[in-house]
DNA sequence: ATTGGTGTACTAACATACACAGTACACATA
DNA sequence: TATGTGTACTGTGTATGTTAGTACACCAAT
């Protein structure tokens, strides 16, 4: 479900609800499904059940998921959480954009970046 | 000279280091000008001068500084050093680009942040 | 009611990173 | 010699991330 990348420099916690967010937003965890469960994703990446904790429990903080006690987490897809979601990232490139102009980098070459990823998606 | 910001998460060396890098590539710190010393910036800064060592000593190791022992820090401008800065600064907008379009924000969107910023440059 | 799986809360320990405080020393220059 | 420079070092404190272990409340199946 999840691949853990040692080499990251951010910690596991902040990885498993970013690539779990993205999973949700695609779809791929269907909403109202049930999430595996703390101790057995922990088992299942071979790190501590707190960390898995920590994940969920931001997910819940932000609306990805919700909590039954003793039944488990389920998936909570919200149109407008993604949109939301997008606003972020939106924000996010507004800003590398903004540092990259800062130290000489033109829109032309920027542009090309946006052209070499392209994959015909609208 | 530079200006901290508190709000700011990342550790204070790294705004040290990210300012006055953008203020040799500009060419505002002229190259072969004596930068202030760990101390005096310290000072003006209200900050460790260990703090202030480490953001040059990151800076001499990027190659952005040279120092002479016993006489001061010095700008190191290297037209190559800032090409391969602008290069980081493309792969790092790849990489959030890439990001942006896995969950699901179009091209077009993506494209709406580069217009937005727009400021007759080259 | 008991059992087992669930979320949750808590403490303790450890490692790392960041920043500060203070000291010391070698070097260059006036 | 005196002053200002970079540099190195030892502490200290704080925050964060991760693990370990324990405990408890809840739910469902038996």
């Amino acid at each position: 479900m999840i691949i853990l990348d040692y080499k990251d420099t951010r910690p596991l916690y902040e990885q498993v609800v970013d690539k779990l967010q993205k999973l949700i937003i695609n779809g791929i965890l269907e909403p109202d499904s049930r999430m595996p469960s703390v101790r057995s994703l922990a088992m299942e990446l071979s790190i501590n059940p707190n960390t898995i904790q920590k994940a969920y429990a931001e997910l819940e903080r932000t609306g990805f998921l919700y909590t039954i006690k003793g039944r488990g987490n389920f998936v909570t897809y919200n149109e407008e959480l993604c949109l939301l979601k997008k606003q972020e990232y939106l924000e996010k490139i507004r800003k590398i954009l903004q540092e990259a102009e800062e130290i000489g980098v033109s829109r032309a070459e920027m542009l090309e970046e946006l052209k070499e990823g392209e994959s015909g998606n609208d």
